[in-house]
DNA sequence: CCAGACGTTGTT
DNA sequence: GTCTGG
DNA sequence: CCAGACGTTGTT
DNA sequence: GTCTGG
């Protein structure tokens, strides 16, 4: 799955990268090596503004963790941070962003914790590893996004909008499987138009579009305990561990190499 | 008909 | 808002 | 996702 | 043990 990202991107490159037309300097968000649910994040999405007939694209800073426009309370729905891609089309909570409110979620990779038994212990070791692109590049996460009006403002308020997202997450490719069964799911450049286009709502195309990577194309280095406290946030979070520092804790021997 | 849920993951 | 369960 | 809290009353 | 907050 997905739970925890880091973002150190600056929005001036995110906008080279993802061929954005309009981007709002006041939306930045400071970089960040880990992002949790709740958080800001950035997000590729397209709109088409009212009286023209084509979307245009822009970066925008939403909140992780999908608020459904129906729901009561902005709180409620405060889990949703990821959705099945096998069922995302037809989750009454997802299905309206699936067809009409597709974003992308530019990362630099993502944390996944792999869960260790310790014999004769009830609490297992988690051991964080940092999940990236092979090649360095960014991660195009596939996500949804969602508008939520918060009625307790005023009707002219702009804070009264909440806009929130969700991340796409499918079965792990092998090489990623013995740490986590699940994974999120990222594009690749030549599927950003298809899956950005809101003109587009046929949800068999969409899901087309959502397909496992080439095994190889990501990696995942162990790091440090430190990430999981949100208040830790610095690059040395992406520190791969030492040989010394796996074996010192790691019950059972050696942790899956890359 | 109304009331209540609407999500994912991991672990047992 | 819309579907499911009772 | 992990870390950290885990409560009620009365008053503003 | 389980829920909430970030």
């Amino acid at each position: 799955m997905c739970g925890r990202f880091a973002s150190t991107t600056k929005p001036e490159d995110l906008v080279e990268l993802f061929g954005v037309e309009q981007w709002d300097p006041t939306e930045t968000i400071a970089p960040s090596w880990n992002v949790a649910p709740t958080d800001s994040a950035y997000a590729v999405l397209e709109r088409t503004p009212k009286g023209l007939p084509d979307p245009v694209r822009q970066l925008r800073v939403l909140r992780w963790g999908l608020v459904p426009a129906w729901s009561k309370s902005p709180e409620s729905a405060v889990k949703m941070i990821n959705a099945r891609a096998d069922t995302v089309h037809e989750k009454p909570s997802y299905r309206q962003a699936f067809a009409s409110r597709r974003c992308l979620l530019p990362i630099d990779g993502y944390y996944e914790w792999e869960t260790i038994p310790v014999p004769g212990r009830a609490k297992p070791r988690k051991q964080p590893y940092f999940v990236s692109r092979t090649d360095g590049g960014v991660l195009a996460l596939a996500g949804l996004y969602e508008f939520w009006r918060d009625r307790t403002r005023p009707a002219d308020d702009a804070l009264g909008w909440l806009v929130t997202c969700t991340i796409v997450t499918t079965e792990a490719e092998p090489l990623l499987a013995p740490i986590h069964e699940r994974m999120p799911l990222f594009l690749d450049p030549g599927a950003y138009d298809a899956w950005l286009d809101p003109g587009r709502t046929d949800p068999d195309e969409l899901r087309s579009l959502l397909v496992a990577p080439a095994p190889g194309a990501l990696r995942a280095v162990p790091v440090g305990a430190a990430v999981g406290n949100i208040r830790n946030n610095s690059p040395d979070l992406l520190r791969p561990l030492t040989d010394a520092e796996r074996n010192f804790g790691g019950a059972g021997g050696g942790t899956t190499l890359f």
